[in-house]
DNA sequence: CACGGACTTGCACATCCTTGCAAACCCGAT
DNA sequence: ATCGGGTTTGCAAGGATGTGCAAGTCCGTG
């Protein structure tokens, strides 16, 4: 009965041997200069004369050297790495805003670490399992992050910055599409319809995107004269969608008009609609979803939505990156990107003749 | 005129200073113990005694200090980091398949540096990157790749899968839905519902999902007594999709029915069919993609299918991931996981009447 | 009590790179 | 020929850890 701690299979297996990845040794021997010149020779700026940084780089490029990032990070503490925390991963949305940070970030040379975090805890431990691999940097694409996480990662002066999230911490960098604004200009739009029995059908709760389209929509509602909306809960998902359509349909007091967190949950609703309840889209109930994921635009949906300008976003937060990078100290950056309304055929225009 | 290399706005910034991030010197000097101990005791296996244990690790704890992985890695020669190299980011099975290699990598407590890479060079791109990470294992979903990369990794020593990728090569792991029976299976099903004339949207041309998916196809049309199909380029693409179909049923000879390189081609097509065309599908033409992506199973679009095991094939991946970081002297391991045929509505299962 | 064996531990070197400092060098000027 | 200034270069220390080897400890046994 002694520590049961080992755990043979972990055991670390032989890189196959002969492999020769060549080092900066190799490199000074064939140039015929020491090491920190070879060093040199890979720092943009550092001081060397034309003649030598010719000659190793020629050795370089005969041994195909390059300097070992991990080892050099050990020092310069920069590993060209930046981390990225991905929420709900299962809306197309964030899956275009993945694709579009790991090819830019690849465009700038910058490595990227994926990882996906469904709830708050696994945020936390995304973070700090980043934190341990010495990233430059953090994006986090996720419901909550709780301060324990930034705490750490300011204390070790990595930026963090939240993208389409936000917080109640005033001290953090942050990108995002102005929800509110987004959920106002929806207002608007069902209001000039003519409906007046309006419903929201909620994505997550406790997502701040959520809870900012609802805040908007339902401000402007009141400043236009008009109830607050029905709620309902639609999960973000397209089958939470067309569940809560049901619902809302079925219950006491059906609405006219029918705004959706995002679009995924909006196809939802719609295929509830016409398929399920046997109703016309937009003559029996209006429509209305947000992101403007390709899909909408197929004829199928064909949906009325609020664009989030994705290459901005993605974009704005590159750029900010790159600010907090070069001065950790730099006060939090914030953007808010107005999305625009699409408008297609999923909502009535006019009030009904 | 002197070396122009220097580039001032790359010089590092410093990192935030007071930060302190334990290292094993100071949880050694807390412990009383050696920093070798310290090391020890973070190493399952390693011969420590449990009282040493209990008091390093206690020292540990009160520090919050875990060894860098970094440094840790420049001896052991392992980061517990796979890489990932994307190919067509854009298609939703795709995005499914990445989010399930995050998530599984991180249950075992493996961290992903993510790559996209549209075309060839950049996947040799890519593998290099990653390589100077010094990752353990690679997994590429993509449509080419060279033997050059693979190479370099195998004189590392480092593991490269191929998912749902084949190239000449037989020395490569891989993963892949069986394409070629998938192909032959959709070929009957067509054969059963009477179709004669039948075409193909190609995918991308030398992506090797979709000539193995054609030659399925076209084989057992041969076998059937079928001449081979009518082709169109679709692009792997909705757009592409929905132009092809144009091209397809306005040709000379149109088809009875159109089997898809993929799913979202497929839609691309169906939309095309009724919405340009004005054709009702199944009744005028009969419509089969391949991946059974969510969508799919949407009763806009109802699509026959065949099923990737996208689950099954990621879980093979990582299981050979596994077997291969412990000896990467093994044979290459390969899996051909068969697909399933998942009949909807888009294609007719008898002849007309 | 001394000895052998098994288990623990520390030393020192290894991994690979960066960088402050000081020595060496070059070249023109006195 | 000597000096000074600026440039280049190497040395050695530093970053954080893993590990072979040998020394040390402990315990049971003869």
């Amino acid at each position: 009965m002694t520590a049961p701690l080992d755990d043979a299979s972990r055991t670390r297996p032989g890189r196959k041997a002969g492999a020769a990845v060549p080092n900066s040794d190799a490199v000074a021997r064939l140039a015929g200069v020491s090491r920190s010149t070879v060093s040199r020779a890979f720092t943009p700026g550092a001081s060397i004369a034309p003649v030598t940084l010719e000659r190793v780089m020629a050795a370089a490029r005969e041994l195909s050297y390059s300097p070992n990032p991990l080892a050099r990070s050990l020092i310069s503490r920069r590993t060209d790495t930046v981390g990225l925390v991905m929420g709900h991963p299962e809306n197309p949305f964030y899956q275009e805003v993945l694709t579009g940070f790991t090819s830019r970030l690849q465009r700038r040379d910058l490595r990227v670490m994926c990882q996906t975090a469904p709830d708050i805890e696994s945020v936390e431990d995304s973070v700090r399992s980043l934190l341990r691999y010495n990233v430059d940097a953090v994006i986090v694409t996720s419901s909550g992050i709780t301060s324990a996480a930034v705490g750490e990662a300011h204390a070790v002066g990595v930026p963090i910055i939240l993208f389409n999230r936000t917080v109640e911490d005033d001290a953090l960098s942050r990108v995002q599409t102005d929800n509110r604004r987004g959920g106002r200009a929806v207002a608007d739009l069902l209001n000039h319809g003519g409906h007046r029995r309006l419903a929201y059908i909620n994505g997550l709760e406790n997502a701040s995107t959520n809870r900012d389209r609802l805040a908007g929509f339902t401000e402007r509602l009141g400043e236009l004269g008009l109830p607050p909306p029905l709620l309902e809960y639609g999960e973000y998902s397209y089958e939470g969608g067309r569940e809560a359509i049901k619902r809302l349909m079925l219950g006491g007091d059906p609405p006219e008009a029918v705004f959706c967190a995002n679009d995924i949950s909006a196809f939802g609703a719609l295929d509830g609609l016409r398929y399920d309840l046997g109703l016309r889209v937009p003559d029996d109930v209006s429509l209305v979803g947000f992101d403007d994921v390709p899909m909408a635009a197929w004829p199928c949906f064909d949906l009325t939505t609020v664009r989030q300008r994705r290459n901005q976003m993605v974009e704005a937060t590159l750029d900010s990156l790159d600010l907090l990078m070069r001065d950790p100290d730099r006060p939090p950056i914030r953007h808010d990107i107005p999305g625009r309304l699409i408008v297609r055929r999923s909502a009535r225009l006019a009030p009904a003749g």
